[in-house]
DNA sequence: GGTATCGGATACGCACCGGTATCGAGGAGA
DNA sequence: TCTCCTCGATACCGGTGCGTATCCGATACC
């Protein structure tokens, strides 16, 4: 179970007709993340999941144990893959506003999918209490890690402001979401300068 | 079953023993209102709903053409219920900021499985087509009637503020719903003091 | 009190879904 | 080239869900 296969060596000549264990996982998470924000959870099937990977379902439980193991990997893999983008996107820059604006619209407005997607997984860690205790860690520690991002920029860039980094931490994430959540249905209704504007005005207050 | 008996109202000297239609509708309504908000509309069954009424389907298909049209149905009631709440809640009141807290506050952190349900039917927006332009339509019209009691409020008011006042009921409603939602699986990590301070930064700057 | 109608209960058809057992083609090692 | 083994394909099962046809008791009307 799970042999790693030797590593995909660059000069691996041998032309495969038969696609590597580790693509076929790849690519039925693929599948599950486009389906299960077209469709929701309960309304997808593992049988949907699989032909739009190109397989068919004896694919899907040859590489995960279950449906919800299936939704379980998913939101892993695509939480890792954000996280990892944020930070990516703040490491080291000086426009704290601007930087997280940006990240804001990148992870939002640019990719409907992912958030109807991420509401899945939200509604999942409310009814479910076991998901829930890992769902709460991984949102604490995203906030955490804006968190200190923005600590870092209330201690180089003294401005005047009566909030503490991690009230402003959650402040920037609820807004965020709340305005992505607007923006889903009715995107016109949702200005671009809500954001930066809200947050300049929280920031730079006269002392 | 559940022969209940209908209402012993002052006026109907019948005693009746066999509910009454709108009242079959009301209590299938009440049901569907707690079983999709549970389950999900996906994951809920008919039968479960009916059962939570204390009937069986044929109830539930007598009074709803389908399974859709009762989700819908439901969704009309509550929008309905909640837009005369917040406007009883806001007439007449002159602290803006306290009045908007307490209302945020009352429709969300006080009824999670409200915020379930919302979610439910925001989905359905947003994957629905047809949906969409009436959920559209009920959302806009909500910001507006909020939107008058804001401006309202800043005419009575001359705050030094640089905010019109469509923008910062967008501003109100997005964090409103943001917080409610990072609440929703994770309650303490938010504080009841955050949406009132941010109204009052956006609202009281200085000249 | 007799009768027509209304409406919820019951039973069923049909489709679909999650999960499993089994098969068999394709790759790896010798 | 031969053999073993992996793993996706196929067939299938039990269970469930939506929607419908029909039944029957209560209600309303005469």
């Amino acid at each position: 179970m799970l042999r790693v296969v030797g590593e995909a060596s660059p000069d691996d000549v041998t032309v495969r007709t038969r696609p590597r264990r580790e693509q076929v996982r790849a690519r039925v998470l693929e599948a599950a993340r486009a389906v299960f924000a077209e469709r929701g959870f309960a309304g997808a099937s593992t049988d949907q999941v699989a032909a739009a990977a190109g397989f068919t379902k004896g694919a899907v439980y040859s590489n995960f144990g279950s449906k919800d193991e299936l939704f379980l990997a998913l939101m892993d893999a695509e939480v890792a893959a954000r996280v990892t983008a944020v930070e990516r996107a703040l490491a080291g820059t000086a426009d704290l506003p601007g930087a997280l604006a940006a990240v804001g619209t990148e992870l939002t407005a640019r990719d409907p999918a992912w958030q109807l997607l991420y509401l899945e997984f939200w509604q999942r860690a409310v009814r479910d209490p076991g998901a829930r205790a890992a769902f709460v860690a991984s949102r604490r520690d995203l906030r955490a890690r804006v968190c200190e991002v923005v600590e870092r920029f209330l201690a180089d860039h003294p401005v005047h402001t009566g909030w503490d980094a991690g009230r402003l931490t959650l402040v920037l994430i609820a807004l965020t979401n709340g305005l992505a959540l607007e923006a889903l249905p009715d995107p016109e209704a949702v200005p671009d300068d809500v954001l930066p504007r809200v947050l300049a005005d929280l920031l730079d207050r006269a002392p």
